[in-house]
DNA sequence: CCTCGTTAGTGTTACGTATAACTTACCCGT
DNA sequence: ACGGGTAAGTTATACGTAACACTAACGAGG
């Protein structure tokens, strides 16, 4: 049953590729089952409904199974002209809210067949941040997240052209971004105005806002939005203090903002929840409490949130179903489908220890 | 200047693959430049020297940009039979000590050429986590944690035919696990050893091991390692509390440990930085505190560990040089090198805010 | 008996690339 | 003038697969 797997390698003329690690071809199949590739190839395809007798497939399967075949992904992708595989563009794999993404995004490619390839923002991991050659897996599409853009256009000028071509869907990102098939969006500024409306609620009238200096969409609509609630709050005084996106750079903001001159924020908007846990330990660095003292807030409810004591009074995101709409998306604009309109995800505060009245004063 | 992309689609007879996305090809690139296909090859592969006219390579050159020319990765895969992509077969993305891994595997892999794709085994994302389907890109060689067999073995019984007879390289595994071409592994044996001497001094004496309920030589090394420290303590009593790999279950697993009957233990040893920071909310909120009352320890120094407060005493793992040693050894294992003999990381315990001597009693 | 339709396959081709082997033109020394 | 050498390309494959177009065998219907 077994034949060996003799493979004449005849090297007639030309060329000679380099002989890498050669297992069973589809070829082998065939001969090991007595009957021609093509044969091998519609069995295997499981297109042979109707061309091909039940006999004979299933003696290629199980001859299939006996040489340990594999197809060859380089070969059919060829072949094909596509290959089934996406990628995700991400900044970071430490945010959590990324790897939800990822979760979202991965669930709904597998029940399509299709595979998704992540692809972290190297933070100073080569010279040359080339998804396309660095992720050398052959592509079909991408999904980008607005905060790795840099990522995409750092190949060239143009970010759409930083996906040489294929199709693109950009998540959290101006709607309607340019060279973008699709964008997948939070309604970010409706999260701040919840976060601000229960600060307000509570009587808070000075509040500092913690800004995450990237420049990054989702943080501009969110510093627009602190804005817009903070003009519609009575005898509210807004504060800006702006911070790299990580806990200490948090504290440093934070504690910049509570030993300013004038007087003190009795709460601090925090952009990200690095940041509002970097501000917690400021305000108890200098001898305060949270949320008595100071409250915060913070922003994508990480794992962190609820790591820390007080957990962390946050804004929700629901970051699978963006991952997973991002990919529907895509799964649409690979089969030629119109763009759905682009709609916008709620977001959801949750209120939890940081946050409290102000004491009188 | 600029041709049209012609690219006569000639279907004369049989075929008539798929079309897809179709992008200019080399050949188009020689017709714009009045060159033969291979010699365009020759130029884009930087093998012209001497064989091709300076100037020649240059309107091929320019000729491409023209054209915005991508060579087919799959073609070229096929050609070469090999990919020059890893597969990194991690847990979880969440934790940042594989993020770390993985940063250090892709700085190696970027010097070396070589592209890396992560493979996070998925936690109910699709009904056949094979990640040899779902990440469909070509590969030739796998990276996996041995935290993550799983998911390879998950494919067929067999840990080793997981990776389809490709070059597999084991981190945190058993030294010379079957069917790994090489091992990297950390000293975690070291590392818990030095946190036992670490809290032998301070003069703990009851301490409660809180290990990570998961099957994983990783934890297995660490609770060997604690029962052998705990012998070389004289007057130590033990305890043991296993959880599940979360701040919740951590605080579960604290809590059981303090108020079970019995003397309290003084000092929560845990296998994780999670499970140290569960540790400690579960001290507090049974009115105690840390580390005067109850000194609690980590394990692997996530981002998470100086988030909280106080900052965790646990112990520091060189992620980045486990992910860079791996891709060192994968490369070597697909040039054909012999394994290098495997060599253990050493590890450092970073001692922080959460232990101290234990009170009088 | 011939034709038609169905079943069960096979032969052949091209996807785009990299490279070994061949070719042609030119120059130099003797 | 002529052989040999080099520079500068070109030609011809083959990698493994998928799918179209073809064919051989066979039974049924007229």
């Amino acid at each position: 049953m077994a034949l060996g797997r003799g493979s004449s390698r005849g090297t007639q003329k030309g060329h000679e590729p380099v002989t890498g690690t050669d297992r069973p071809t589809s070829r082998d199949v065939a001969r090991a089952a007595g009957v021609s590739q093509a044969t091998v190839s519609l069995v295997l395809g499981d297109k042979w409904r109707g061309r091909v007798s039940p006999r004979t497939a299933e003696s290629v399967r199980s001859a299939a199974v006996e040489l340990g075949y594999r197809p060859n992904l380089a070969a059919r992708n060829l072949r094909l002209g596509r290959t089934r595989t996406a990628l995700l563009v991400v900044p970071a794999l430490t945010n959590d809210y990324f790897a939800r993404v990822y979760t979202g995004a991965a669930r709904v490619a597998a029940r399509n067949g299709v595979g998704v390839v992540l692809y972290p923002s190297p933070e100073g991991v080569g010279p040359a941040p080339d998804p396309f050659g660095s992720a050398r897996a052959a592509l079909d599409g991408v999904i980008a997240s607005s905060m790795a853009v840099g990522a995409l256009d750092a190949i060239s000028g143009d970010p759409a052209a930083g996906t040489a071509g294929l199709p693109l869907v950009m998540l959290d990102s101006e709607p309607g971004a340019a060279g973008a098939a699709a964008t997948v969006n939070l309604d970010l500024a409706d999260g701040m105005r919840q976060v601000m409306d229960h600060l307000g609620a509570l009587g808070h009238r000075r509040i500092t806002h913690i800004t995450a200096a990237v420049d990054s969409w989702t943080f501009h609509v969110r510093r627009r939005a602190f804005e817009t609630a903070i003009v519609g709050l009575p005898g509210a005084v807004a504060g800006r203090e702006p911070a790299g996106l990580s806990v200490d750079e948090g504290l440093q903001a934070a504690r910049r903002a509570l030993t300013a001159p004038g007087p003190r924020p009795t709460a601090l908007v925090c952009d990200d929840d690095l940041l509002a846990v970097g501000a917690c330990k400021a305000v108890r660095r200098l001898g305060l409490r949270v949320p008595e003292d100071v409250s915060v807030t913070g922003f994508d409810d990480l794992a962190l949130a609820t790591a820390v004591e007080p957990e962390l009074t946050t804004v929700q995101l629901p970051a699978d179903e963006v991952g997973a709409r991002g990919m529907s998306a895509l799964l649409g604009a690979l089969d030629g489908r119109p763009p759905e309109p682009p709609d916008i995800l709620p977001v959801h505060l949750a209120v939890r220890g940081t946050t409290a009245a102000p004491a009188e004063g």
